[in-house]
DNA sequence: CCCAAATAGTTGTACCTACAACAGTTCACT
DNA sequence: AGTGAACTGTTGTAGGTACAACTATTTGGG
């Protein structure tokens, strides 16, 4: 459906602000249907993430810094979404003996495991209704917004 | 700069997946950066866009519901934020007589004069670095996107 | 060697999101 | 008129976001 029916509007100021709020309800709207997909596993979008960066570099371990970097948000609180992570027994944190203040992160086998679970449910899910070209396009303009000075 | 150099990674499963991301990291991206525009008028982004709701009916009053219906975050808890503008003077919130169910929500003078303050504010924001047909393209494509079952 | 600055991570607070349960009110049907 | 369903909005709880202050540790210049 077209944004203008979606926020039952009568209209936008300019193109630009129909692309400003469409990048947000797309984004939004993508983000909910995933977190559905989680829930019966008891994870979060977010936590999904973090999930998949660790496994980016398994068996090696990671620090908070290099994890926040890596993920979608970066505002969120890489700290407390690993709490949660530790607490749920996909992941570990120990201190660096070589270097305090450091934190070595990395996934448990449970946490392994979980994720070969979710790559079978991400594999059922229905694809974007776009040509591979399409989403190249997407793309190719999501990172020209970004370019502004914003 | 590319969604690739952005999240630190090797590359993507395919242009879908990185289509995907790219959508959420730039919303994020988008959002935060609007956020820190707000922050010196004690506003957040979804109060903003409740102000401007408001305003689109304005002077007639609107329910809860159809604020909801066009909130850009459709998840988000309505109530608690006309909550935080009727204690802030912005809005006022009164049971309709006529349907004891209803609530009828409209703006104060203050917070026409705030809304009118971020006119300029918003103005002198840099735009997109898009052209408006890109920025067409850019609104088409999410539809799309929008339309997959997912 | 010492201490200020830099670095890595945690914690605090206010607000927002997700989802479900709840309460009051109205409607519709018999 | 009475009652159950539908409607409108609020509240509860757990988790995430934004931003700043804070602790612990390491580093580097004098």
């Amino acid at each position: 459906m077209k944004l203008k029916d979606e926020l039952k509007t009568k209209g936008f100021q300019n193109e630009y602000q129909e692309a400003y709020l469409n990048v947000l309800f797309t984004a939004s709207w993508l983000k909910s249907t995933a977190q559905r997909r989680f829930k019966p596993y008891d994870l979060s979008h977010e936590q999904y993430n973090v999930l998949r960066i660790l496994r980016g570099s398994h068996p090696q371990c990671m620090q908070v810094k290099d994890i926040t970097g890596r993920m979608v948000d970066r505002s969120s609180n890489t700290t407390r979404i690993i709490d949660k992570l530790v607490a749920k027994g996909w992941a570990i944190r120990k201190i660096n003996p070589d270097n305090r203040r450091e934190m070595q992160v990395s996934l448990t086998r449970e946490g392994l495991d979980l994720l070969e679970v979710l790559d079978q449910e991400m594999e059922n899910m229905p694809k974007m209704a776009l040509t591979p070209e399409e989403a190249r396009t997407l793309s190719l303009l999501l990172d020209k917004v970004r370019d502004s000075e914003y």
